[in-house]
DNA sequence: TGACGTTATTATGAATGCATTATTCAATCT
DNA sequence: AGATTGAATAATGCATTCATAATAACGTCA
């Protein structure tokens, strides 16, 4: 799966731009509800004004921006409350994940997971943090993969993506980093058992112990 | 809340366009994999192809319609395969709503719910079938609505859109109305228990028995 | 006759221009 | 002085136009 082998299509400039502010958005270089006049960011990229309103019509269906009528566009970003919102709909998503891939998961990509999750328990006690967090990212990935549920996959790459921010806030304490970590041992557990409702259910816990750090971080900090 | 005294406000174009070509993929007046020539459409509706490209940018980021670089759109139509994957995923947020909802939503709330199953299984034994939908799907709504998740609600309408379709196909047999009908009274009683978990399980297996229904009709008639 | 290469047509991608709507600012009136 | 109205300015919505890539049609050659 190089790639390589796809016909050579450069994709239209209203997604490259969509991808391009999407990052501005997500890295904080457009601030929460700054007006974005189209000339202003046409000018900056140097394009014309129709496939940027393109791209702002995508984020606005993403989320990222609210598009009123007359009167242009405004970063829309990530309350508290939406962050609040998002996660039990992000642990909910995860845990069906658990439950799908349960069944439908090969004994490799178990055995893949359960590998990974022996990586991680290694960049755990490493306290090698950047490691420690793609493969946690890495590993609710393939099972989301696992499950076999495009559909489920996309929503909740909709929302991730959308949360972005929020999850990489969640600076986490050594307490507990330490039971996110035995977290994750017992998903890779139940995940090898193919026991679907009990992964399900430790998954979504799992999501929500983080709703209240990352809120409390948010509440704190007021970052942004 | 007569709606009378917001801002007026016409839609974009785009937006009502997407509206309209939405519904006509979901009345099957556009057929599967059926290319859409922008000039047609354009000439159909009278209007200039910019906000029309505009409009089939927002379709396909909804996955109404697949949009090949620089070959087109395509109606993108509901496979059985998205069907099955997306049914799992419809039932786990209504899940998700009811169990929020056993805990968030207010007496009042609840007692209107309480009444609109009542009124449910009215129409269900006066055989009044449409009536029976309209309550059934405003029953859900509202316990989504109860359940105070804009981002919840957001995804589920989505998913539901999408999926509306294949739940209006599901011609009911008299045996799995009657357990559909016998659903919503535990669902009503949980919710009005405040039985957050409770709900949460029969929600999510209310809808799954569903799915097989839809699952089976499509195989046998082949719609599309 | 069938396959390949070339040209003509058509459709999409992007830019520009015009019309309409919001916003700003100044002048007037209370 | 504060509020209000009106004109000027700027921004958005949509249509049109130009450029480029894809598809179809045709002719030529093996």
């Amino acid at each position: 799966m190089t790639g390589l082998d796809a016909p050579i299509a450069r994709p239209p400039l209203s997604m490259e731009l969509a991808d391009h502010i999407r990052a501005m958005i997500n890295e904080g270089d457009l601030k929460n509800d700054e007006k974005i006049p189209e000339k202003a960011l046409c000018e900056r990229f140097g394009v014309s004004r129709t496939p940027l309103r393109e791209a702002l019509k995508l984020l606005s269906a993403e989320g990222y921006i609210q598009l009123v009528p007359n009167r242009g566009a405004r970063v829309c970003g990530l309350t508290v409350a939406e962050v609040e919102q998002g996660f039990p709909v992000i642990a909910t998503l995860e845990a069906l994940s658990g439950e799908l891939a349960a069944t439908c998961a090969t004994d490799e990509e178990i055995a893949q997971i359960v590998a990974m999750n022996r990586a991680m328990r290694a960049a755990y006690e490493a306290n090698d943090l950047l490691g420690y967090f793609e493969l946690n990212q890495a590993i609710h990935l393939a099972i989301l993969e696992a499950a076999r549920n495009p559909v489920l996959t996309q929503h909740h790459r909709m929302l991730s993506q959308r949360m972005r921010r929020a999850r990489y806030i969640s600076n986490v304490s050594a307490a507990r980093w330490a039971k996110a970590m035995d977290e994750h041992d017992l998903i890779a557990e139940a995940l090898a058992a193919r026991d679907g409702p009990r992964l399900a259910v430790i998954l979504k816990r799992h999501l929500e112990d983080k709703i209240a750090v990352v809120k409390a971080t948010i509440l704190a900090g007021r970052a942004d």
